[in-house]
Order: C-alpha cells, then sequence, then structure tokens
DNA sequence: GCCCGGGTTTTGAGTGGTCAAAAAACAAAG
DNA sequence: CTTTGTTTTTTGACCACTCAAAACCCGGGC
C-alpha cells in the first residue's frame, strides 16, 4: 500500500464531496459528474474508479456510479482536513485573500506532511471551519456536519449570521468580500423577488445589497444568536 | 512549454548543486553522479537528460556528461529559493526542528507559487541565508556564494564563526544542535590530529566538542567579527 | 596495438495517467 | 416493444517516468 498519488487523492476527495452535496447519504456518484468535476473524460473516469475500487478505496456499480468505502471516506477526509487548515493558515498566518488560498492549497493539500499539518492545527487553535465556513475535520477524519439553511431558503425579516460559502470561484468570492460578505457578518433579508431574480438583504453598516438567486443558494446562514 | 513537473525540477536542482559542489565552473557533471543523488538508474538519467536538453534546459555531452543552460540554471536558482525559504518558514514560523526542514521542504517545493514565496520572503525580512546557512537566491535567480573555510582548513586557535553545514542528515543535524553547533554559534579550534581523526573545538561556554575529520569538513566557518 | 573494466547508453518492458473515438448499455418516450 | 438520445464503457494509442539487462564506449595498462 503505497501511499496514494495527488491523481488518487483529487479523485477521493471529489466523490466525498459530491456524496456530501447530494442529500441521500448512499446514493451512488454518477461517472458523468465525477468526470467533469475532475476536468477528465469520462472513460478515464470509469479506468480510474475501478483501479481504486481493487484498491478498495471506492464501490463501483457499473452504469450505476461510485461510492466511498470507509476507508476511501477517511483518506477524503484528510485531505480535505489538510486542505482547508492549509487555506485558513494562508488568511490567518501569510495575509493572504480568502480569493486565492483555494488554488494554492489545491496543491500544498498533496505535499504537506501530517506533522506539519498538525503544528498548524495548533498554532491555529484547532479551529473548526475554514476561510469559506466550510468545517475542518480533525486527525481521524470526522467533522460535524451541521445543516444550514441558504439565502434562499431562511426566513425574512429575522437577523442570520452568514456561516458558510459554496463556491470556490475566486472572482465571486473577490465581489463577496467587497460588499463585506464574508463568514461571520450579520444579515437581514429585506425582500426576496423571484420574478426578478433578486435578493434583498442589508449588511454592514446597514449597507443594501442585492444579489441573484443562484449567488444568494451559495450562501449560507444561521439564526443570528442575539447577543450582549 | 508547460511548467516544468516535479521531476524536472529536481534533476535541475541536483544538476546545479552538483556543478556548484566542482570547484571548476564550467565541467560538466558525469551521469553516473546525476545518477546517484537522483536515486535512479543510470539509465534513466540519460534519458531524462537527453529530454531536458531537448528542450534547452541542459547542454548534454554523451559519455562525458551535463551542464545547465543559462535556462535551466535559472530556473534550478529558483527550485533552490524556493526550498530554503521554505525551510527558514517552517523553523522561523512553524517552530520545526532544522533537522527535519528538508524533507518537508522537498515536496513543498514543488507545490508553492511564487507568490506564496514571495509573501514568505517579506515576512521573513528577505533572508540571505536558509538554517544550514545555504545562501537563498533571489527572486531572479541570482545569489552571493561565498567561498568559506572548513573546520579542517581553517587556522588553529583564531576565533571563528559558523556559517553553514553541507550535509542535511537528520541525524548529523540532530547531533549538532544537540551540541550547539549552528550557524552564527563562535567556536575556535582547539586541535587537530590527522592520525586520530579528531578535531577539538571549543564552542558555547567554552564546552569542549571532539568530532571526527569527515564531519569537520562538513562544518564551513568564516573569521569571527571582533564585535563590542 | 589489444584488452580490460568502469562508466554509459540502448533496448525492451512496465506503471500510472490521460484522450479520441467506437461500441455498448440504459432510460424515456412513442 | 422499438426507437432515440444520453451516459457509460471499451479499445487503442500516447506521454512521462522508471528499471533490468544487454550492448557499447573509452581511458588506462600491458
Ligand atoms: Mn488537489
Ligand atoms: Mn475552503
Ligand atoms: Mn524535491
Ligand atoms: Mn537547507
Amino acid at each position: 500500500m503505497p501511499l496514494p498519488s495527488s491523481t488518487v487523492e483529487n479523485y477521493l476527495k471529489t466523490i466525498y464531496k459530491a456524496q456530501a452535496a447530494q442529500r441521500d447519504h448512499g446514493r451512488l456518484v454518477p461517472m458523468g459528474h465525477l468526470a467533469q468535476a475532475l476536468n477528465v473524460v469520462p472513460g478515464t473516469a470509469t479506468t480510474m474508479v475501478k483501479a481504486l475500487a481493487e484498491s478498495g478505496l471506492v464501490h463501483y456499480e457499473p452504469y450505476a456510479g461510485v461510492r466511498l468505502t470507509p476507508a476511501g471516506e477517511k483518506l477524503a477526509a484528510l485531505v480535505l482536513r489538510r486542505h482547508r487548515l492549509i487555506e485558513l493558515f494562508l488568511v490567518k498566518v501569510l495575509g493572504m485573500s480568502w480569493a486565492e488560498v483555494h488554488d494554492e492549497a489545491e496543491r500544498l493539500e498533496h505535499a504537506a506532511s501530517d506533522k506539519l499539518i498538525d503544528r498548524i492545527d495548533n498554532m491555529l487553535g484547532r479551529p473548526a471551519t475554514d476561510p469559506h465556513g466550510d468545517p475542518i475535520p480533525d486527525s481521524s477524519g470526522s467533522m460535524v456536519v451541521r445543516d444550514y439553511q441558504t439565502l434562499l431558503t431562511c426566513p425574512l425579516g429575522t437577523p442570520v449570521v452568514l456561516t458558510r460559502v459554496t463556491d470556490q470561484d475566486a472572482a465571486f468570492l473577490r465581489f463577496l468580500e467587497g460588499n463585506s460578505l464574508k463568514p461571520g457578518q450579520k444579515l437581514r433579508i429585506e425582500a426576496r423577488d423571484d420574478a426578478a431574480d433578486q435578493v434583498v438583504v442589508r449588511g454592514k453598516r446597514d449597507a443594501k445589497i442585492t444579489i441573484g438567486m443562484r449567488a444568494a443558494a451559495k450562501l449560507q446562514v444561521a439564526p443570528a444568536e442575539p447577543e450582549g
């Protein structure tokens, strides 16, 4: 059992995230989705997945799709852990923008040793989430998955706090940053208009921000704690 | 011109270091040395070097050896820059031991972007040398190479300062650390005995340290500045 | 000049990862 | 059912990198 190549790690991570994205826990991830997410041609994904199945990391059902085995799931979670701790480290310690850390972490996640990752984890105070609000698995590979509302589904008027952004696109993140829409920010939904494809929110210093519904769906929120 | 793979980067870096190690600037590095340093079989090195020559990174002379072209030299220097800045960063910012940072940097050097490296360089105050005293090339790929004496060649009795350690072996580095033999340390050679394979030095708090001559040759020193 | 030995190159093969294009399977609709 | 369109798999090929082993070159020694 040689250490998994970065290709293998990327496949596992992608399956993991696809699995998490579909509500139904035990469903199979279709080959097409996997290929597209990994930017390879479908035949490549098929070949690779068969190899992963051979080494016991995934369960593969021809013409149906793929799902991680417990072994694969643990490995994937550890890659995700490395990725997210590195992102947070780059932001907190090196002062990089949350818009650019994703690409950097995409490569570093395969090169950083567990020893280094633990050191980073420690220095950051064992954080629970990364700069985008994504949960960070612990060193055993388990993590707390909370089920948030989005700016599309949460109640109007009541104060909420932005907890997670589910899109790593740099331009999108820069836009959000420019409007102070980062995790931790308190918000209140003013209005939603399906026909106009608009969601209007009040943010920092009561500034009014209008975004489209596809963007709104990428912003997850929790009920704001009534504090001090 | 796709970015060089980490394999290519390792070949270039190894040729660079071999070239630097032989006094004669323009001599060719023999294939055997290269293969051994890279832990590959000689035939592999030959094949690879021919490919490097094809892309203009090295000059290759069959049965004679290989030398970097200006393009190859610049690329190699930048890999070295990444490696050494990462090492220093791991020691200074993350508190890792100078004995373990080499292996970590060996992988990270291929994954870190120039943007990240510049940030690290900045945070460290544009340092001139890494934790082992190796010079750090600037972002254009040039660096100051100074010619030091070693504990084997320097004059007896006169105070010197340890400037560089030319062996990355973790056990050796731990031994040195245990005896406070790190760059910056002031020393004075007490005695040298060829027959007994011994070099005796006075170090921190006048502690007496005796090391073998092969080890002594790996410790480079400069005349100590007489400072207040 | 010839041979010998150490270093070097060639050859043939294998692994991991990928694509293009043809073939096969499936789902959905008539 | 049968047809149609989409998804998936198969096939054949290729590239980067590697090794084992055979063939080769070349600088001494005789
Ligand atoms: Mn990755
Ligand atoms: Mn993230
Ligand atoms: Mn390396
Ligand atoms: Mn070093």
